[in-house]
DNA sequence: GTCTATAATACGATAGAC
DNA sequence: GTCTATCGTATTATAGAC
């Protein structure tokens, strides 16, 4: 409960979906959160990777209630989805396209070469997808196809954050977001 | 047209798919390339940047030859973009979960630090997704529609490869090409 | 529990011999 | 053109005072 072993984990969150996990130093988590070394190796014993897994199951929770937020406040599924993503636009645009998530940076430098960082991602995106897909159970999919569209809407949700950063416009989320409704919606395109 | 050159972007290729840009080491490259620290420098003055730029610009041509070659001799469009993504999956489980490309790793890790890179990485997202455009548009979609659609597959595309990777597990990007078929054949989900 | 100083190592880059 | 030795500065991690 401690606030400065929360300010460490906010701050290596920040840094991490800006940076990356490698470019991401100690002591520049250090620096920005205002906490000194040995204060991070008393929370954090195992050093930075346990303070990276700690981010990934912070940010691992913020997300999945963000999501069950949006599914809770739009009563149809369909909508609820495409607003997740429309916000999650806003959120990209507003961070000046810096900010797209310390997971999936950590899913891509990690999950050759570091087996905890790899397992605690996993773990958090079946958490995300299993989210959407209880959701469009609830809308009336069977099982099979809500797990198989759940996958389509994570990944593509993962991959156009990773296209607008590039392009630092959130066309890409956009484009994302329609395409996933028409997919959706009875009757179909 | 020099052979060692070749040697040390390909190797800049593998290593950074496999750890990311920043946890790979210009020591490490040499050492597995074969060359010395003295070569790197000649070819590449400008060091570590202009070395990845031009693993991205080699990444980029051979992808986008790999599109062309399969559109090519997959007549329906349709079915083409199903067997690029298929093959995909074949070669992401063939090398144990470990290649995915290197521009997105650097894609996430420099988006946000170093402009070459993002530009590099955006310019190479844009050939790949006006491959899969152009070949929409032959197949009957408007120009407008087979924009949107290409950038679903794009990121779907790009998402799906992480989540295979953390899962070790091919089931999410043979769950994508199976929606992003029924999305693309008329009359629909 | 909190903090500083420092160890051990790796990094990217450069200088200069050949 | 090719190579090696080395510089200066990061990194993660630890030891030990308070």
């Amino acid at each position: 409960m401690s606030t400065k072993r929360e300010q460490i984990i906010e701050t290596t969150c920040q840094l991490i979906e800006m940076q990356g996990y490698h470019a991401t130093g100690l002591n520049q988590i250090l620096a920005q959160s205002g906490a000194p070394k040995g204060s991070l190796y008393y929370y954090f014993p195992d050093g930075k990777e346990e303070l990276a897994v700690a981010a990934i199951e912070r940010t691992s929770r913020d997300i999945e209630r963000n999501i069950q937020q949006v599914m809770t406040a739009v009563p149809d599924p369909i909508a609820a989805i495409n607003q997740f993503i429309l916000g999650l636009a806003a959120a990209v645009e507003a961070s000046g396209f810096r900010a797209g998530g310390p997971v999936t940076a950590m899913a891509l430098e990690a999950a050759s070469t570091n087996e905890r960082l790899r397992l605690a991602c996993r773990d958090a995106y079946r958490l995300w997808q299993d989210a959407f897909a209880a959701r469009l159970r609830d809308g009336g999919f069977g099982a099979e196809r809500a797990e198989s569209l759940s996958a389509l809407i994570l990944a593509s949700l993962e991959g156009a954050i990773i296209l607008s950063r590039s392009q630092q416009d959130v066309r890409p989320l956009r484009q994302v977001a329609a395409e996933i409704d028409t997919l959706l919606r009875p009757g179909g395109p």
